[in-house]
RNA sequence: GCCCGGAUGGCGGAAUUGGUAGACGCGCCAGACUCAAAAUCUGGUAUUGGCAACAAUGUGCAGGUUCGAUUCCUGUUCCGGGCACCA
């Protein structure tokens, strides 16, 4: 009786499958273990040998638990919206539903060949209305919370409200400090405020703190393809697709506040089973630092008033560029001068003169001055303690373009934190006292915003309203060492400050970094920058730096402006050679002139109070002295950045939401699922909206239009692990019970590729989802097991330039070749089959010519990424028809540690192939037929299996497959040799096997006399004394080379093993007559003598 | 560029906590069975020298710690993954 793994594994898992043996519920009296795959995309071009990796190491896993009497949750389903399939629409015409479906039933083929255990019955596809109908519901519950910073947790909008209505905002600022709403004057507004401004203002406000929210981003817009672009399919600037050029354009974009999570991201990365790798990428990713945002004023600081004239004199005197960014009246480089300011505060105008009587001596309570220098213009009048700015506008401010200048210089004065109000000449005149009452209520205001600020920050906020460029440090220790200012190009004020001179300059290069994605501007070891003209002045020198602006400093992060300190930071130091910036030395000798100094753990010199401090040390006392003198405060910052969750696509979750007036209105939750319309075209709209703008007779709806963004790829997949434990539930995403039963997953098993995207998001899902009282733990994956990829072996022929020729690898030196990929299901080893070859491609090498090396042609081999463009893929069906699925799951785990990237080579298959046959021949012989036996065990055969059992429990414990295989050669070797037939030797064994070989495990099983399943055995017990031993054979070591063996009982002392190797005849040989310093003896594992 | 991981015979890999480097399998070599082949079985196989016993060398590279290092530390090279719109 041979072992017909084909017949065996078809018959069993046909019957599996009948009586749904796979099938659990959560309503037993078990332990519960839930393992899950990670999200599968079913590609067009099928599973390849890479693939089922984590699946089979996942599926032996889930039945060693159930074997160890678990009831265990192992679901498969696909995450089905995806790029791809829309891209495969845009080329052949057919509707992404089509080739979904299509892609998923070969994937679905594939896996059951494999024989996993997974219940189907729990399948979902993310792109089924009844699926994503949960997911635009989760949405709906992201959109209609805000994030409690006081209570750090996720809450209802409507608890906001009612906050808002009761004492403002003024204990919940707005999350986002660079928030911009036309009607709001300041972030911090009270309960009457609240309660006075229209439903657009109000609408806005919440937008600002909703988890979902709407905002604008910069996509990839290529504006030849009419279309936004994902970062791959930019390469070096230009669309992949026809090679168009690609700019960066702000459209208007969802997002989740997952920002607001950052903390707790990281924080409970401590509750988590992971490897610390992984945990690393993750709090890098998350990126928390502590440091210090400092303001830099912008060359003249309104503060120091008094000293301007003299400093823009000197810096005249210095150089010709003075800094000047002026508008109309007010420019200083050309025609406005200090002469001129003087001139016109000794002749005001008439109702100057008539406001100035009411305002002076502080007549309305507060100080002002008049005529006053506000970087680089004249104030009319300014109240220096509120920051507040009056003007008086003569006649020539009712023309169009007037008003336009005036408004930027407004936007530019609030920017850098001052409030303007303006009249005209006339209001003066007609009613001076309502004029002065306005000032002094709008005085007032701010006054009472700032102290509401202060208090909801719980600090003084001394940034809140001053002038000048912020920065954000993590060195403040290095404040003396600042040479230069470095703003993201992006940067608001970037317009602003560039002088005339240098303007042309600097929009060339804002030009440039317009094409650059954010990636090429990170990596790019070039270094670029412009000058701006402007200068700013170190708070703490009082020194003058340029401001530049470079693609390596980032609008998103920080302030999006850097003090550079070259001496102290590689990246400031390249850039001050590059463009000859003097460098100041803050680090004694340790500065060498050619390399900063990026050592943490030095003394700072030449620094004034922190000179011969060590960093920590200097940090400290310089943001204490900036606190106290108000210039800086410190800042908690996070690289990471609110998650973009829209795409101008087609093929994803519509949103439900519909706008009415620039207002988002989510839909009724009694309407989801919203479905996806068809679509004939997937060609995108308008000014770079998703296809489904096209649709008008669905996005038109009374009194407002549908959203027409899709959802991304991991809408769908950030909450799938809560929909497999109650999949067909029509009234909630998950049933609490069975959520509260199933928990958390206990092993969840994927590539390191999502280390940061998938899995920080569903992280921030559960989160939510658990702070809304939904579900019961905070944490989505306890357990976390990264698969290493399977990386294809490529085979190469060699074509001799110009000629239908090809060369065996050994002789390709002698031609000049070009090498060209051959398909390596046409190659034995190396050894290529040239009949296959030249009907290859429909015969595109028919007619070729082979230049052999002894009779055969040998290929070329490396190792890349496994993929069809490389011809190196391996369908497991091929393998599975040849050698069986058992087989088939043992060598993929044979091949290494899941963990571990690793080549695929078929030629060893043929070993798990042997080993299995071999495994059957212990229970029938091909010509005796049954060999088992019932006859009892001897202790040899009792030692090989508990060893074997030891083994097995611990390696499958640890995930260690690929030992466990070798433990089961091992094991049949040694009871091949015992010529062990015994069923009580072999029955466990086969229950050890089940996870592994679960096809010929259960066929064998039953031939012993079994009627249920194996999944339903009891797994063996290991038993110590079966393995024990007396004395062990140790390695004897001298000075740590091991020079021979000698067996010792296990029980011997220090003082008999020494007896015992200085008796021993080699060890005296290698001590040459010397006396022994030291005889280490290490119990259990090897003795050394140290001569 | 930044972050994470990896490197051990001809090949995949083993050595679980610093303790015999190369388990197990492939490949290769030799032998048995066979008319022959396949399948199967037996033995050998890190490198160098030697008939052998044995000796020297050896875990990407250069150092260090230790009685002892594939394992720990410092530096370095190469390869793979990620870097926010592939999933």
């Amino acid at each position: 009786m041979e072992y017909n793994f084909k017949a065996i594994e078809k018959q069993w898992q046909q019957k599996w499958e009948q009586e749904g043996v796979y099938k659990v519920h959560h309503q037993t009296g078990k332990p519960k273990c839930y393992v899950l795959d990670m999200f599968p995309y079913p590609s067009g071009a099928g599973l390849h040998v890479g693939h089922p990796l984590g699946y089979i190491a996942s599926d032996i896993f889930a039945r060693y638990k159930r074997l160890k009497g678990f009831n265990v949750l192992h679901p498969m389903g696909y995450d089905a919206f995806g790029l791809p399939a829309e891209q495969y629409a845009l080329e052949h015409g057919i509707h992404p539903a089509i080739s979904t479906a299509r892609n998923i039933n070969t994937f679905r083929k594939q896996l059951d060949n494999i024989g996993f255990c997974y219940d189907w019955s729990r399948e979902v596809r993310t792109c089924d209305p009844s699926y994503y109908k949960w997911t635009q519901w989760i949405f709906l519950q992201l959109f209609k919370s805000w994030y409690n910073r006081k209570a750090q947790k996720a809450e209802s909008i409507e608890k906001l409200v009612e906050i808002f209505e009761k004492e403002g905002n003024a204990n919940h600022p707005i999350p986002n400090l660079k928030f911009q709403i036309s009607n709001l004057k300041s972030g911090i507004f009270a309960a009457s405020d609240w309660k006075g401004f229209d439903e657009a203002t109000q609408q806005s406000v919440l937008m600002e703190y909703r988890l979902a929210y709407c905002s604008y981003g910069e996509v990839n817009w290529c504006e030849a393809l009419g279309t936004v672009l994902a970062n791959d399919e930019v390469v070096n600037g230009v669309s992949e697709r026809g090679g168009y050029p690609v700019i960066k354009k702000k459209l208007r974009q969802w997002y989740l506040r997952i920002t607001e999570y950052a903390d707790r991201l990281q924080s409970d990365l401590n509750t988590l089973d992971w490897s610390d790798a992984m945990k690393e990428m993750q709090t890098n990713w998350i990126g928390k630092s502590t440091g210090m945002e400092i303001k830099f004023p912008l060359s003249i600081s309104p503060r120091r008033g008094e000293e301007m004239e003299e400093n823009v004199a000197k810096n005249r005197e210095k150089k010709e560029a003075t800094p000047g960014f002026g508008y109309a009246k007010y420019k200083v480089g050309s025609g406005m001068s200090f002469e001129n300011a003087k001139r016109m505060r000794k002749e005001p105008t008439e109702a100057e003169r008539l406001l100035w009587s009411s305002l002076k001596g502080k007549a309305t309570g507060y100080k002002f001055r008049r005529q006053h220098p506000i970087e680089n213009s004249i104030a009319d009048f300014v109240c220096l303690d509120t920051w507040l700015i009056v003007e008086i506008d003569g006649g020539y401010h009712d023309h169009p373009e007037q008003q336009k200048l005036d408004k930027e210089r407004d936007a530019f004065l609030k920017e850098i934190g001052f409030t303007t109000v303006r009249f005209t000449n006339e209001q003066v005149m007609d009613n001076v006292e309502k004029v002065i009452k306005t000032i002094k209520d709008t005085c007032d205001a701010i006054k009472s915003a700032g102290a509401q600020k202060r208090a909801a920050a719980g600090s003084s906020s001394p940034l809140q309203g001053e002038a000048g460029v912020r920065v954000y440090t993590t060195r403040p220790d290095t404040i003396f060492g600042v040479d230069f200012m470095v703003l993201a190009p992006e940067h608001e004020l970037v317009n602003q400050i560039t002088t005339p001179e240098q303007k042309q300059a600097v929009e060339e290069y804002l030009t440039y970094v317009n094409t650059r994605s954010e990636r090429e501007r990170i990596a790019e070891k070039k270094i670029t920058g412009c000058f701006t003209g402007a200068y700013a002045t170190n708070p703490l020198t009082g020194k003058q730096i340029p401001v530049w602006i470079s693609e390596y400093v980032l609008g998103g992060y920080g302030t999006g402006a850097i003090m550079a300190v070259p001496s102290g930071d590689e990246r400031d130091h390249k850039f001050a050679r590059f463009f000859n910036i003097p460098i100041t030395n803050i680090f004694g000798a340790l500065y060498n002139g050619d390399n900063a100094v990026m050592d943490k753990n030095v003394t700072i010199y030449d620094s004034g109070f922190i000179t011969g401090l060590k960093v920590n040390e200097a940090a400290e006392q310089v943001m204490t002295w900036l606190e106290d003198n108000e210039i800086g405060e410190r800042k908690v910052n996070y690289k990471m950045r609110d998650a973009a969750f829209s795409r101008q696509r087609y093929w994803g979750e519509p949103f439900p939401v519909i706008w009415k007036n620039g207002i988002a209105w989510p839909l009724d939750e009694n309407k989801l699922p919203l479905e996806l319309p068809h679509v004939d075209s997937y060609k995108p709209g308008p000014e770079g909206e998703g296809p489904l703008a096209n649709i008008t007779e669905w996005t038109v709806v009374p009194g407002g239009v549908r959203e027409t963004n899709t959802m991304p790829g991991y809408a769908g997949s950030s909450w799938y692990f809560l929909r497999y434990m109650d999949p067909h539930n029509d009234e909630i995403f998950c049933d609490r019970k069975a959520s509260d039963y199933w928990n958390q997953v206990d092993l969840y098993i994927g590539g390191t590729e999502h280390a940061v995207g998938h899995l920080l998001y569903s992280r921030m899902w559960t989160k939510v989802l658990y702070d809304l009282g939904y579900i019961g733990f905070n944490e989505p994956f306890k357990k976390l097991l990264n698969q290493g990829m399977i990386q294809g072996s490529s085979r190469f022929v060699y074509r001799v330039r110009g000629e239908n020729k090809f060369v065996s690898a050994g002789l390709k030196e002698q031609y000049d070749t070009d090498q060209i990929h051959a398909d390596v299901n046409m190659v034995d080893g190396v050894e290529l089959d040239i009949g296959a070859f030249k009907k290859w491609r429909n015969g595109e090498y028919a007619q070729a010519e082979f230049i052999l090396e002894n009779g055969k042609y040998i290929c070329g081999v490396e190792v890349e990424k496994m993929s069809k463009s490389k011809f190196n893929t391996i369908n497991p069906d091929d393998l599975v028809a040849k050698y069986g699925a058992d087989t088939f799951r043992m060598y993929e785990m044979f091949l290494g540690p899941v963990e571990q990237s690793k080549p695929w080579d078929t030629k060893g298959i043929e070993g798990v192939h042997r080993f299995l046959k071999k495994l059957w021949r212990l229970f029938y012989d091909e010509q005796k037929g049954r060999v088992w036996t019932q006859e009892q065990p001897s202790a040899e055969e009792l030692k090989v299996l508990h060893r074997t059992i030891k083994k097995i429990e611990d390696d499958t414990e640890r995930f260690s497959f690929n030992t466990a295989v070798s433990a089961f050669m091992i094991a049949v070797n040694e009871l091949t040799d015992l010529q062990c037939h015994k069923k009580e030797i072999l029955e466990p064994l086969l229950i050890l096997l089940t996870p592994y070989a679960p096809h010929i495990a259960e066929e064998l099983w039953h031939h012993l006399g079994n009627d249920s399943i194996v999944l339903d055995a009891a797994y063996p017990v290991f038993e110590e004394k079966y393995i024990l031993e007396s004395s062990k054979s140790y390695p004897v070591a001298i000075n740590g080379k091991t020079r021979t063996e000698m067996s010792i009982a296990l029980d011997a002392t220090q003082q008999q093993v020494e007896e015992l190797v200085l008796a021993n005849e080699t060890v005296r040989k290698w001590m040459e007559g010397k006396a022994p310093k030291k005889i280490v003896y290490v119990r259990n594992k090897m003795i050394n003598v140290v001569v």
